[in-house]
DNA sequence: CATGATTTTTAGCCATGCCTATAATTTTGT
DNA sequence: ACAAAATTATAGGCATGGCTAAAAATCATG
């Protein structure tokens, strides 16, 4: 009733799209999760039930403590698999992230601890987002989207965020990926593209894609 | 409707529990999934029209060239995850297979793969059971239960099968598994337990239990 | 402050997978 | 050959997690 694989996922969605203190609308939840608003309204309802969420009408939904604590594990078991699958299995960055979507929810917690120590308890997946310590909440890093810089700005690629694979694969064929450094070229008008350079390499991104690509200067 | 983890299970227990050409009766599969009869066979029945078993009333079911397939894929990434979650993560080797048992439905082929490669392609599981090649059917390793020993005979354990994890803790607390010589010292009665001396250990073991473990004399 | 957009709820429906209870059928053992 | 045991089928239910269509409530903006 608790733990089934929709309801993490609708945890972890929520999770996800919480940038801090503001709730979460439920038509985004939604549109992410790929349901229909009603059906997102139904679960969320059941959620609140379960006191997993807190839902304040025509505003939107958030986590309660215990639903926080859930989320951040589904989380931590995401980001750790995503660890596995890449560095040590060889598994493509990109699809690395679909894969660990699967395994997150089939993860018994004697195999999360076993990962996490198998790994040196890494800090980051392999698309730079933290890794949550057990039972503590991620604590984000001190960064802005690379749709926020201005022309001439330089800035390290630290997180993808959130990820998806269609945006990694994007990112990957165009060498956008953290640690990297990036230097806007050009900023095109009406919510346009921008020209970045990566290295020797000059590419054109979407504004929504760039504002999934967390950067420090 | 193919791929839900509740088909995966039916078509691997089926596959588990055929010895070989004669069909498994569907109360064996209902006792072993721990379902109602009824329930088993209206699963059998959703299987059958798709195609992945053959239901020959009052005999029992045998799968078909793809259920087959797909059952044997089944058992291939369950003993993969099972080599690398005991090698690897240090899981507890009787905990292993509960652990790949919920892993093993949220698989992508891309990630067996990977992890086949990483484990350096491993022909069986560290319950002794044979890892089979992709596409191909499993062949059974050539031995017998030890419970059909004779008092006096030695023999050398090679896998524990069907797996069950309270059977394999009861094992491993017993210092039963793979590798290790046995010899059947007293054989009580009335389908009575063996005793049986491993190492410089003695271990009383029921008669279901010795008929899971599988040796060569 | 009214109207249009958004959000929420209700109603009715579907598939999957499970259940119990009961009945019909086939197999098997004496 | 016949009764007991096993197998299969039918009927009626339940929970989960989806869907569409349509109505009701609230928000936001000119």
């Amino acid at each position: 009733m608790i733990r089934s694989e929709s309801t993490e996922m609708y945890l972890k969605t929520i999770l996800e799209l919480g940038t801090g203190k503001e709730p979460v609308a439920i038509s985004q939840v939604a549109e992410r999760w790929g349901v229909t608003p009603v059906s997102a309204n139904e679960m969320i309802k059941r959620l609140a039930e379960y006191g997993m969420i807190r839902h304040e009408p025509y505003k939107g939904v958030s986590l309660t403590e215990t639903g926080l604590r859930q989320a951040t594990n589904i989380l931590r078991r995401h980001r750790l698999w995503e660890r596995l699958l890449v560095d040590h299995l060889g598994v493509d960055w990109a699809e690395s992230h679909d894969a660990a979507c699967q395994l997150e929810h089939a993860t018994a917690e004697a195999v999360t601890t076993a990962l996490d120590a198998f790994l040196g308890h890494p800090t980051t997946c392999p698309h730079g987002n933290p890794i949550p310590d057990p039972g503590q909440p991620v604590n984000e890093a001190e960064t802005r989207p690379l749709s926020t810089l201005e022309i001439g700005q330089q800035a390290t690629i630290i997180c993808i965020h959130p990820e998806e694979t269609a945006l990694l694969n994007y990112l990957a064929e165009h060498g956008i990926y953290p640690q990297r450094t990036v230097e806007v070229e050009e900023i095109a008008p009406l919510d346009g593209p921008l020209t970045v350079r990566v290295g020797e390499q000059r590419t054109v991104i979407g504004r929504e894609a760039a504002s999934r690509v967390h950067v420090a200067v």
